[in-house]
RNA sequence: CACAUAAAAUUACG
């Protein structure tokens, strides 16, 4: 039992779910019977797939199997049900959970926040508390992130030091969360701010702290706090990392140096579609239409499909340089050759390139026949 | 240390 349940969580820590859901069945076949632990470790590779279905047979796979009951196994399940978009399910299963921990409080807690349901989150949040249970630096920051996303970032720093009130120190995650607020919310001073005091703090950026403090540089055009968190990635070693790299490029196209952003994209050895985007989208903010769609290009050709941010780059791109028939020949192409249908910010886009380029009845008579509702 | 939970990059015009 131990060899098998090894073997399977250690591919799900690994992102080989597929082949731990594998694992899984092959051990039923041959007769081992899993220990809760070998539960949790697989329900975990169901969670990390989205795989509904597949959690739902190792549930009753757990239901038929009558296992000793095991908080991990409920926790699992909570969060499984959570990720994988049935937070009622979620609750079913957490209402039967004799013996709660902070574990299982914090999965049906994100379950909420996951779908925006900060004030259920919050009355759980308080609920746990009635409880005799004590919130984690896990629970602080879920709240955290749950109020950030939903535009409450006032009362997502009331969190962050109501935490240390209750005698929990701010993880690194905790601090990442709240900066990411800030960040996400237009307040992209504040987010450097909170980045300056975590290392005042103690807390050395990683690899997620400096992919969340570069678009806030990006959004002040700081061009100079964008170079010192470059240097700090080289010196630590993210430079080669395909999130850093991206989110240098970006930063540095919307600080308005191109060449900076193409010298990071040119050294890059692992490229994905943001990457390419984020260039992309370099290029448009700069001008650039022909260099967008030469770039356009190269990514196809290294065998990367084109999003509809792709396109949008693209359009953009061929707006700001006066690329009519380029914008087009793409707008045709993005549903026509990669399947995409237009949304509203892709038809804003061939309006702005008609109106640019002087073709004002054109673009009136593209919004009256747009499929879309015109906003 | 065979087990479950928290943070991250690209998205029009202005």
């Amino acid at each position: 039992v131990i060899s098998w349940t090894t073997m399977i969580s250690g591919y799900a820590q690994n992102g080989y779910d597929n082949e731990a859901l594998k694992l899984f069945w092959e051990m039923l076949q041959a007769g081992v019977k899993p220990s809760s632990n070998t539960i949790a470790g697989v329900l975990r590779a169901c969670t990390d797939l989205k795989d509904l279905q597949q959690g739902k047979a190792i549930h009753a796979y757990v239901l038929r199997r009558v296992l000793e009951s095991s908080v991990f196994v409920g926790s699992a399940l909570v969060d499984m049900y959570a990720k994988c978009g049935s937070v009622s399910d979620a609750l079913l299963v957490f209402d039967q959970i004799p013996q709660k921990n902070v574990v299982t409080w914090n999965s049906i807690i994100r379950g909420y926040t996951l779908r925006g349901l900060v004030a259920d989150a919050l009355k759980l949040f308080a609920q746990m508390q009635l409880k005799g249970m004590k919130p984690d630096a896990f629970t602080w920051s879920i709240m955290i992130t749950g109020l950030a996303e939903n535009g409450q970032v006032e009362e997502a720093l009331e969190f962050f030091s109501q935490m240390q009130v209750e005698g929990i120190k701010p993880s690194i995650i905790s601090w990442t969360a709240l900066i990411a607020g800030y960040a996400r919310n237009g307040q992209g001073n504040e987010a450097l701010k909170l980045f300056n005091q975590m290392q005042l703090a103690g807390e050395k950026p990683n690899l997620v702290s400096i992919a969340t403090v570069l678009p806030a540089c990006a959004s002040l055009a700081a061009l100079e706090q964008g170079k010192q968190i470059h240097g700090y990635s080289i010196r630590n070693g993210f430079q080669s990392d395909v999130v850093a790299g991206s989110a240098l490029v970006d930063m540095y196209a919307k600080c308005g140096s191109i060449k900076y952003a193409c010298q990071v994209f040119d050294k890059m050895l692992e490229k994905n579609l943001v990457t390419w985007n984020s260039m992309i989208t370099g290029y448009a903010i700069h001008g650039n239409g022909k260099g967008a769609i030469s770039l356009f290009h190269d990514m196809v050709q290294e065998g990367i499909k084109p999003d509809s941010i792709t396109f949008t780059g693209i359009l953009s791109a061929c707006s700001h340089s006066g690329l009519m028939d380029e914008g087009w020949q793409y707008f045709d192409i993005m549903s026509q050759e990669y399947g995409i249908t237009p949304n509203l910010t892709h038809y804003a886009c061939m309006v702005d390139i008609l109106g640019r380029c002087g073709y004002l009845d054109e673009a009136w008579d593209f919004i009256e026949n747009m499929p879309l509702e015109p906003n």
